[in-house]
RNA sequence: GACCCCAUCGUCUAGAGGCCUAGGACUCCACCCUUUCAAGGUGGCAACACGGGUUCGAAUCCCGUUGGGGUCACCA
């Protein structure tokens, strides 16, 4: 039997985190068993659902670089299916009709709030004659839930978790304007894809015994259950926005790499013994439901930043390059030479490095894209006074003449002026690099003079010393 | 409140009765390397929530306590 997951995300707000890795597990595991992976768009609340929800969620598993398999579903388009379903339980006597009005409802609940019970429906129409039902007052359809003995679910991550049945009540599953509720949808909708696994968030756990009560009520049989913990923020509180619980798309803007992202979320809350840097396709090859922790996971920026440096330092050269190029032409407005583009290039290497996101990338690599004259940040102009500017002028009758323009020719030159003049190279390279990046940090200087080029080198040189 | 789930360094985790003097990673600190900043290398700080059992032996099994989370809608 070929395995079938999906991802079903309500449309009313953006792929989150939490969510993000929901969805990864579902792919990972799809795609380590071979099987499909499917993507239904819950929209059934059409208050609350948006298209530009739904645009945001298909962004974001695509930059992440999740796939599924097929069209993406609405289960609005289900609606008949799903009332059809609600129907034939009702003929089969395995649901029946319900006339309470919303009062008396809150007036039960209000009721059982008082005497400490759960609230639960009690069941008053079960037996009931329709015929005696209230005029005017249009029906819900309830499922008849056991009352005596217990439903157990042998939850693939949480193990076997039991509930006495006396705890379910009655649950509705049609709602009176003939529209159907998610515990109906969800069931129907994966039957009728022939999903066999449902990994979720653990927040459907109590859920699901609902849900298994309607699988056997239809005689279907239930697809497995993994119910994942869900994401907590920084502090161990619930997930918000101010913890980090941000789209997938604002971690983009900040300049992450979706391979960290990805890699990021698989270890919260999964492991593979002590493996950390851990590629797709070896999260494909090694992905297992039993190796997912059952206790609620953090969210931890520094370590997302950490695992972002890294991706960054492994990260090709031309797509960095790419990405820095959009960065800047947005910063600048300007269109970039096509000289800069290549200094661009064969700096990356050693820009990359020393980044940390996409941003930081793109504000360190700005010197090279950056025509002349450079405006020097303040730290820089303060290292070139008449003494280091005096220094720069006497190294550049030598860098004139040198023949071979290579970061070991540059760095033999370079060291043998310092020390013909008694200075530590520090003494030099410093106001060197100053003059020559704008900033007092950067890549190694002689790899920038190198990618600077000769007379771009020499230029910023004459910039600064154009005043002596 | 009822029901369900969870509990190892600050954080993510390894650990499935003796291999644990509890390992790795992130963070932090020190040192090395060094033209700056990184990267890299070496070393360090740092945890089995608590209380009872079971056992020759428990981080690992059982019970309780405490703490955290989730669910209790004609939302999904």
């Amino acid at each position: 039997m070929t395995v079938v997951t999906r991802f079903a995300p309500s449309p009313t707000g953006t792929l989150h985190i939490g969510g993000a890795r929901t969805a990864l597990f579902n792919w990972l595991f799809a795609r380590n068993k071979a099987g499909r992976f499917l993507l239904r768009i819950e929209d059934t609340d059409r208050a609350r659902s948006t298209p530009e929800a739904v645009g945001a969620i298909l962004d974001g598993l695509g930059w992440l670089g999740l796939d599924w398999d097929g069209d993406a579903q609405s289960q609005f388009d289900g609606v008949q299916r799903h009332a059809e379903v609600a129907q034939r339980l009702l003929a089969e006597g395995k649901a029946y009709q319900c006339f309470c009005t919303p009062d008396e409802l809150s007036e039960m609940r209000e009721a059982a709030r008082r005497e400490g019970r759960s609230m639960r429906y009690d069941g008053r129409w079960r037996d009931r004659d329709p015929a005696s039902a209230p005029s005017g007052v249009d029906p819900v359809i309830r499922l008849k839930m056991p009352q005596e003995g217990a439903t157990v679910i042998d939850d693939q991550v949480q193990g076997e978790v039991t509930v006495a049945n006396d705890q379910l009540d009655d649950l509705v599953l049609l709602r009176a304007d003939g529209t159907p509720t998610y515990m109906l949808a969800v069931v129907v909708d994966d039957h009728d894809a022939d999903v066999t696994h449902v990994i979720r968030g653990d927040d459907h756990l109590t859920n699901t015994f609902r849900q298994f009560q309607i699988y056997r009520s239809l005689g279907w049989e239930a697809p497995a259950f993994a119910h994942v913990p869900l994401l907590h923020g920084s502090d161990g509180s619930k997930l918000s926005k101010r913890h980090g619980a941000l789209g997938v798309g604002e971690y983009r803007d900040q300049g992450y790499l979706p391979e960290a992202m990805r890699n990021y979320l698989l270890r919260l809350g999964w492991s593979h013994g002590d493996d950390e840097i851990i590629d797709t396709e070896h999260a494909i090859a090694w992905f297992t439901l039993d190796a997912i922790g059952r206790s609620p996971a953090r969210f931890d920026k520094e370590r997302l930043d950490s695992l972002n440096a890294h991706y960054l330092r492994h990260a090709d050269d031309g797509r960095l390059t790419d990405l820095v190029m959009t960065g800047l032409a947005a910063n600048s407005a300007r269109n970039i030479a096509d000289e800069a583009l290549n200094r661009l290039i064969m700096g990356m290497p050693g820009l990359k490095e020393r980044a940390t996101t996409l941003l930081d990338l793109t504000d360190s690599a700005a010197f090279y894209a950056q025509s002349r004259p450079l405006s020097l940040g303040d730290k820089a102009a303060k290292l070139l006074n008449d003494t280091t500017l005096g220094h720069l002028k006497g190294l550049r009758d030598p860098l004139v003449e040198l023949k071979e323009w290579s970061d070991e020719a540059i760095e033999v030159l370079v060291r043998r002026f310092a020390e013909d003049e008694g200075l530590k190279l520090g003494k030099i390279a410093q106001p060197l690099r100053a003059a020559l990046t704008g900033a007092t940090v950067s890549p190694p200087i002689f790899e920038v003079m190198r990618v600077l080029g000769q007379e771009e080198t020499l230029g910023r040189l004459d910039d600064v010393l154009g005043g002596i």
